[in-house]
DNA sequence: TCCAATTCCTAGCGCTGCTAGATATAAGAG
DNA sequence: CTCTTATATCTAGCAGCGCTAGGAATTGGA
């Protein structure tokens, strides 16, 4: 049957339609802004069809924060390869996970702040996110010491988490950023 | 006029009775079961009052929080008076912050996660988040080294606000914090 | 005792995520 | 080619949210 292979073939680009959608406009309004009627809207179906692909909003935002996590691995295994020494290579992996950070805000928070339970169930995450994870701990390794990698590297990148949203939210000012990431690379690269 | 005095009084009482309610009910079932319906129940007044009171929900949840500095503030300068030494400062001032914020998820979020903006328009929050600031400076002083000492711990903080909200969303295993914040410690004790 | 001012509540607006039931469309059988 | 069946989609609506306008009740002072 063709007309079915079609069918799904559409259906496919519907779904990721929807997804698209959901990115582009929490990243320009942010996830308040993400209603079903005004994603429904903007994929020129009505509101129900939605719920024909995801079981909800959560999961929707779920799945923007799937490819965000893809996107995040990629910029740290661009950031470490390119890097000249270890120590080097800390820095600029703390540097792009920031910027990363800073520039898809929407998208990080559905990745790290939101959408707790949702993400996590799905088959593909923990094979984006472990990617993500494992740039971070071969980054640090030369650094680890005694210390266990794992623990390391989670609390490397805790550091990193918590720069970032204490910065989003007001409670760090932007201008010191450069200053507390030094202190934070400086203290895991050495 | 005594009447007006009284009544001035009961308005005070009142108002502490919300926010006590929203802080409760918070920390039971979380934010989202706070609603202005279930306050206005819970206080047996109709819901319009609260906004006599408070300019919204926001404004509320920023009154719980300014109540959780001043718990924050008092929990670690008792982590830090009773250390035996600076290193040990260290690690009881971290382990208190964590266990603050373990204990009292609801109310941290409030602090530090949610209600981004009205918290900090409010005169008394700048003097009980500061008081808790500096607890953590003086704890980090004896290992700035050249570092700037509010960069240091401003770096500090954030590794702190990581562990715990990644830990709570779920993005780190709850088995290794001990780990984990013995880690944090070491690189900022030395 | 009456009036004025304050306090408080009822009712409702526009919005949200989500869903049941009806309708239109397409596919397969005769 | 027609009719029936199955699939895809929409219309309409529910319960709940934060918030507010306007009227009712209570209170204090003359």
């Amino acid at each position: 049957m063709s007309t079915q292979a079609r069918r799904e073939r559409e259906r496919a680009e519907r779904e990721q339609a929807i997804i698209a959608a959901a990115r582009d406009l929490a990243l320009a309004e942010g996830w308040d802004a993400v209603t079903t009627r005004r994603l429904a809207a903007e994929i020129e179906y009505s509101q129900p069809v939605l719920y024909s692909h995801f079981r909800g909003k959560d999961a929707i935002m779920a799945a923007v924060a799937v490819e965000g996590f893809a996107e995040l691995a990629v910029a740290l295994a661009s950031a470490r390869a390119s890097a000249t020494d270890p120590r080097q290579a800390v820095a600029d992996v703390a540097a792009a996970y920031t910027t990363f950070a800073e520039q898809r805000p929407a998208i990080y928070d559905a990745m790290f702040t939101l959408a707790v339970d949702l993400p996590f169930a799905s088959q593909d995450v923990p094979t984006d996110l472990a990617r993500g994870f494992a740039e971070l701990a071969e980054t640090v390794r030369p650094f680890a010491g005694d210390d266990d990698l794992e623990a390391v590297t989670e609390t490397f990148w805790s550091g990193l988490h918590g720069l970032v949203t204490l910065m989003r939210s007001g409670r760090l000012r932007r201008a010191d950023h450069d200053r507390r990431l030094a202190v934070l690379v400086d203290r895991f690269s050495r």
